[in-house]
DNA sequence: CTTTAGCACTCAGGAAACGGGAGTGCTAAG
DNA sequence: CTTAGCACTCCCGTTTCCTGAGTGCTAAAG
């Protein structure tokens, strides 16, 4: 069924005010917020449809009406006016976003703290998670026992290692070795460095102590784990001030939960989405997210691959601000490490895509 | 006053059954845990005396003693078991430490998780702070419009940065300014790279397009950051399950303060000690961490360099386990990372060496 | 059919009252 | 110095009570 005009105005005031409040809303608050003109009875007329609807629930008979995941569905995709960030807000992501330290790794810590910072909620960063091959591999010579392994990855990551011998190499060996790495490992990924390459290679290159074998270890390990790495929170502890989580139980569980950067790759899976996804409460696969809602904004981080920065935070958040926050932050990263260079086409502009409406049993 | 030994075993006995459970011991229980011959009264007494002497104190009258912070410093100095690591425990610990992850960030990283996961606390980690200088640079040619900087640190640190440029360069270029480079900036720390040393550089390589500057950008950038960087945090939700962090606002500003790295690099300000040491409540510089506890270790970071890794924890915390753990991590680390590569003498054994037992007002 | 005033009813949550019990300090005798 | 005995204190969990916000329903009015 159709909601009607009023029933639209009444459900976004409720969505609103307990956004403020964190309270239920009664019939007198509604009017209040809404400056409709009709009266009280009216408007708790309109209350039981929407609660029949679904839209709304009471937290007990007699209390005000609190928004169900399907009212802010609703709200999400319909009724919320967009926001523009303030001027000042706009600056200031900028002005952060230009003196970017060394680092991907760093870089994306330091914009997760400010989403933190701008949102007052805990932030997320989630690096591209395409399966990376090798672009380039270097090894530079320090002394007979030490060499730098000098990892370059598609979605320009460099890695880099020390690796000190208990025997003796030299400098011609570490040379050659680079070049048959570079002719023989350039755009492999990590399946394909089989035992049977390295073997080879070892062979094709005279060496007899090993050398080989350590970095092509460097080069899997690091392939492994630039797969699912690169995830990273900030902020966990602006939940301990939200009304929703004065439980330390409640605030631990989900604290818990987002410590561990497996679950938040995981929040990977969600498909391709536009500029800025919302998951509302049950929405979110994971049961530890069930009641608190993500807010995802996807970035280009370059060679065709996507990164993610969000926040989480209660089901009760301030969707408009949060979601134009972040799409901000994300086109200014994809201005930054994004291919062409070029600003994107609507940077900056607003289009939410939501999850599916079902929600997830 | 020096303690009878009658009281030292209630002392001990009324810290070890508040570290059991977190509520104030009374006579009954002193009794029970102690075994002595004496009747309820008597411990009373003694009690009485161990308050007068400020050792202990009441919640309220008409409860059961709580250890003050000079309680626990006595605990913590003298009557303190020394507490072996079980086979398992260590070998756990050894296993964790074997499989080193590429970069020590991670590398600590993942240790600060073990800490935590060992201990239950919430566990930080200070890498070495001793301000770094240049070991070596290494420029790789990539394509025209790109290269990596490689810069080797002492203490074996190795940063990189991919630099994009927005005109073309030379692979002779790069090669000339390594060789410079290594000829003029290594040993040199931060403040000993002028604008004027860069200048003279930039002259003597020949170079016209300011490839120079960028690198010593890096170099800088990278001194300066390293300088305080490599403090990391993990595990603060463990906080949560405790009893005296019930209170999510107290919790709140714990964890906020943990998160900022500033924070714990001043951890380091402390006096240099031996093995383990231990930092009880109000000995805590920091106002936000009076009524806690810091237990820190510190290991051998090679190049004469020294880290630490340590928890925090309330004052009722089981600081024999603790400080085991900790001391027989800081001891792998040391190990591994260790100037000799043999194992520093004492390896294991527990030495601690705590605060002044002077209060910080 | 919709709106509105009026009213009885519900219920969460804070305040006050209560009681049990753990633990104390003190006294006086061993 | 130790100990039994006892009166006293005071925390804390439970119960009771009360208030007030907000409801649903009914019946009259538009």
């Amino acid at each position: 069924m159709e909601l009607t005009g009023r029933q639209k105005k009444i459900l976004r005031a409720v969505v609103e005010g307990y956004i403020d409040t964190a309270e239920p809303i009664g019939s007198h608050t509604v009017l209040a917020r809404t400056g409709l003109t009709c009266s009280s009875a009216t408007i708790r007329n309109e209350l039981v449809a929407l609660d029949k609807e679904g839209y709304l629930e009471q937290p007990h008979t007699s209390a005000g009406r609190v928004p169900t995941a399907k009212g802010y569905r609703l709200y999400v995709n319909e009724l919320m006016r967009e926001r523009e960030l303030s001027q000042s807000e706009a600056e200031e992501i900028n002005r952060k976003l230009q003196n970017t330290p060394a680092g991907k790794d760093k870089l994306m810590a330091d914009v997760g703290k400010m989403a933190t910072e701008l949102t007052s909620y805990p932030a997320l960063t989630i690096s591209a998670a395409a399966s990376a091959t090798v672009k380039r591999v270097d090894l530079i010579y320090i002394d007979p026992n030490s060499f730098i392994i000098v990892l370059l990855l598609t979605g320009d990551t460099v890695k880099n290692k020390l690796v000190h011998l208990p025997f003796s190499s030299t400098e011609t060996l570490l040379k050659r070795l680079s070049a048959v790495f570079n002719a023989n490992f350039t755009g492999l990924s990590e399946e394909q460095i089989t035992p049977e390459l390295i073997t080879s290679t070892e062979r094709a290159v005279g060496d007899t102590m090993g050398v080989t074998s350590v970095v092509a270890g460097f080069l899997i390990e690091t392939l492994m784990t630039s797969r699912d790495a690169g995830a990273n929170v900030s902020g966990e502890a602006n939940l301990l001030k939200l009304p929703e989580f004065q439980d330390p139980d409640k605030a631990h569980r989900l604290i818990n939960y987002l410590s561990d950067s497996q679950n938040l790759s995981a929040l990977t899976a969600a498909p391709d989405f536009g500029d800025v996804k919302v998951l509302i409460g049950p929405e979110n696969a994971a049961l530890e997210l069930r009641d608190s809602s993500v807010v995802l904004a996807s970035y280009d981080a370059g060679d065709g691959m996507r990164g993610l920065i969000g926040v989480v935070g209660p089901t009760r958040m301030d969707y408009s601000a949060v979601a134009a926050k972040l799409a901000y932050i994300a086109g200014g990263l994809s201005r930054l490490l994004g291919a062409g260079g070029s600003p994107p086409a609507g940077f900056g502009k607003l289009m939410i895509k939501g999850g599916d409406s079902d929600v997830q049993k």
